[in-house]
DNA sequence: CACTTGACCTGTCCGC
DNA sequence: TGCGGACAGGTCAAGT
């Protein structure tokens, strides 16, 4: 699932893949996963490309802006007219060539170049907005820092929580508004990383425990990054390649198999709606 | 307001 | 082999 270390990675992607490409046409295959009107981004030139938490926006030369959310099964695979196939990957079914069935929308460039919006569970979108529009999204003036932005590490979560005591330390790690782009597997092996339960209610998180998280957030994501992000399912990068972060996770997926420090058995159990591995022997 | 649960979708996997 | 149901998990809406 796209979380922020993916979507940094697909940012990456694109900015070399596509920044100074005009968009010729864009063909809409799934109304639900577009918003706004085609016409006022045909024609225009791709600027830059830049990410806020999960989400990633595409700006134009004429002041417009995509705005994207690849959710769960969402990608954004570029191919240059020349190369439809994904190279290298003769038995990989998830990079193939495209369109495919999963493809809702494709932008075409001025070079016969395509981008392809791939979205499997149609959760994804993309919204053609104004700056003014873009910045006035409830979903973006709502959203915590950055964790890998300076400054971070002086962030006070105790302070931004003080009226929530009873919550799980789970959910207030996957609340984008506590803090921007963390997920369900950055989730479980931060809290792996600093030996917390991730039941444990937020009246017993200390200023330690919250130092570690804040120095062990870092750390995984920065090295996600590295690694070209997780893929669990679906997450390919902008060139169509997978991540392989998960090769090092602690917990993650690792349900049934040996912890890496202790040998208990990872566990699965579900906190906040969502499926969660915890070692607990090391986590308490 | 804090917190929890279900809805949104589609594909895969598991048991019968 | 086919079929039903559980499951995957980001975000928002509706519920307690």
């Amino acid at each position: 699932m796209p979380e922020l270390p993916e979507v940094e990675t697909v940012k990456t992607g694109l900015q070399s893949l596509i920044v100074g490409h005009t968009i010729s046409s864009v063909d809409i295959l799934n109304p639900g996963s577009f918003m706004g009107k085609k016409s006022q981004i045909v024609g225009s030139k791709v600027v830059s490309i830049s990410r806020r938490g999960k989400s990633l926006n595409i700006l134009l030369d004429n002041g417009m802006n995509i705005y994207t959310h690849l959710r769960m099964t969402g990608q954004l695979v570029y191919r240059s007219a020349e190369i439809n196939f994904a190279a290298g990957h003769p038995n990989d079914s998830m990079v193939n060539d495209l369109p495919d069935r999963s493809t809702r929308v494709i932008i075409h460039f001025g070079d016969n170049s395509k981008l392809f919006f791939n979205d499997q569970r149609k959760f994804g979108w993309m919204k053609v907005l104004t700056n003014q529009e873009l910045v006035n999204q409830p979903f973006l003036l709502s959203m915590g820092p950055e964790p890998l932005a300076d400054g971070f590490i002086a962030y006070d979560f105790k302070s931004t929580l003080k009226n929530r005591k009873k919550a799980n330390i789970k959910s207030i790690l996957l609340d984008q508004k506590v803090v921007a782009g963390v997920g369900n597997i950055y989730a479980d092996e931060v809290l792996f990383a600093t030996g917390i339960h991730p039941t444990r209610p937020l009246s017993s998180v200390s200023s330690k425990d919250w130092s570690r998280i804040k120095n062990s957030l870092i750390e995984i994501l920065n090295l996600s990054i590295s690694l070209g992000g997780s893929t669990d399912r679906n997450y390919v990068d902008a060139k169509g390649q997978k991540g392989s972060y998960l090769q090092f996770a602690k917990v993650f997926r690792r349900e049934g198999q040996e912890c890496l420090v202790c040998g208990n058995t990872i566990k699965k159990i579900r906190v906040a709606g969502r499926g969660t591995h915890v070692c607990t022997v090391c986590q308490s």
